[in-house]
DNA sequence: TGTACATCAGTGAACGCGCGTTCACTGATGTAC
DNA sequence: TGTACATCAGTGAACGCGCGTTCACTGATGTAC
């Protein structure tokens, strides 16, 4: 039962079906880490319960982790990875009617309101130096390139010159920031429960027309 | 040394400024708790830190607080009235140039850099249950009707129909949550650190400027 | 004014808990010859 | 093809820690008479 009976002779396991004792821990461990994450919170997201509802051993996750920290930022980047997919297929599945602004922003509070732990922890403290993981760093800037690319609409977003406050009026990057914080505020407020109550008198919510209310004003 | 020492012969103490073995205890650990908030993070403040920098035993919070949620809760309150008063404070110091819920909003954002873990604690899932505390409700309900009476600019903001959410359009809460949004958006942004390296590509940033040029779409 | 008593704010020891991380280890997998 | 060996993913015990909360207590303050 040696070499011969792998499929895959390559040195790199890389994973099929099967996620037992060798192959795909990692990867499991980030899917166990997003259970809990969605289920409990991210308050209660030890390595020790990850490992644990992973069937493994507590000490296991640090053969594919150098610490708790790294696989939060693991997550963090997963996290970023969806919001930027949930974006553009809400822009993709409507591209007509509404501006792709609205669409990009509607599956934005979408997201949030779908996994709000997890925009929790792409936002949050709990990651404490973020610029320490690249991986990380990288999905939430192609996160918000879309965001600002739209807002620009034409124009490249992430080029400010290299002047003052002042020359930022007409910088792109505040059209872009704008719309970020209409979007990122309304997902937040609503993820802490601050809308429900005071908004809409305990009325059904519908996220997704309630987005396109608020972001009424974004046409471009 | 008994009775006739004290200068205050009246049943309660009332708290002169001595904070020691008797009078202001409760008050002196809601300072002690918004000490370590600002100092350390919401993640390691807990009742025996509070209390120890307090001075006092670690019991001793429990002659006030019922349990850790309510001393929470009693700081998150005391942040909104804080958040209140820093809006009105501003928007009474520029009332001329800028419409009044734009200096609301330079107020909210300037709040929340200056307490951010205040705000996080506010908004954050650290309180689970908000609507157990009638005091922290009623302070964030100031908050928030005070922009959403500018926003309505004379209408009462808190006042909704009953019917669906498609007469919400017209809804001027509908308005105040855009404007809430924004603010509380970018308030967001700044202090989990989106917006340095991303926006300004490191220079040195005036908050309230910022803050201008976001909100000037809110003209009324 | 003086004494007896009740109240109540604060104490200190102790509970049981889950955490992140380290350490020396084991045993299966893959490789060299 | 077969054996010896290195690698490396996963183990299990243990570390030291700080936490929220409980308990029986103490001792000062305020009150009744």
């Amino acid at each position: 039962m040696a070499k011969t009976k792998t499929t895959n002779p390559a040195p790199k396991p890389e994973t099929s079906a099967r996620a037992y004792h060798h192959g795909n821990l990692r990867e499991a461990l980030i899917a166990s880490a997003l259970d809990i994450l969605e289920t409990e919170g991210v308050a209660t997201l030890s390595l020790r319960a990850v490992a644990r509802r992973a069937g493994v051993s507590q000490t296991a996750p640090y053969r594919h982790f150098q610490n708790k920290e790294e696989l939060l930022a693991a997550l963090a980047a997963e996290g970023f990875r969806g919001l930027t997919a949930r974006m553009t297929t809400e822009a993709e599945r409507a591209s007509k009617k509404t501006s792709r602004l609205r669409d990009l922003g509607r599956g934005y509070v979408l997201f949030a309101v779908e996994n709000p732990a997890y925009l929790r922890l792409m936002f949050g403290p709990e990651i404490s130096d973020k610029s320490a993981h690249p991986d990380l760093l990288q999905a939430a800037e192609a996160a918000f390139a879309i965001l600002s690319g739209a807002s620009a609409a034409g124009t490249p977003a992430d080029d400010p010159s290299d002047n003052a406050l002042d020359d930022l009026a007409a910088d792109p990057a505040i059209a872009a920031l704008t719309a970020w914080s209409t979007v990122h505020g309304l997902a937040n407020l609503l993820i802490d429960g601050q809308v429900k109550d005071r908004i809409l008198n305990g009325r059904p919510l519908d996220v997704g027309a309630l987005t396109d209310l608020v972001t009424a004003g974004m046409e471009k």
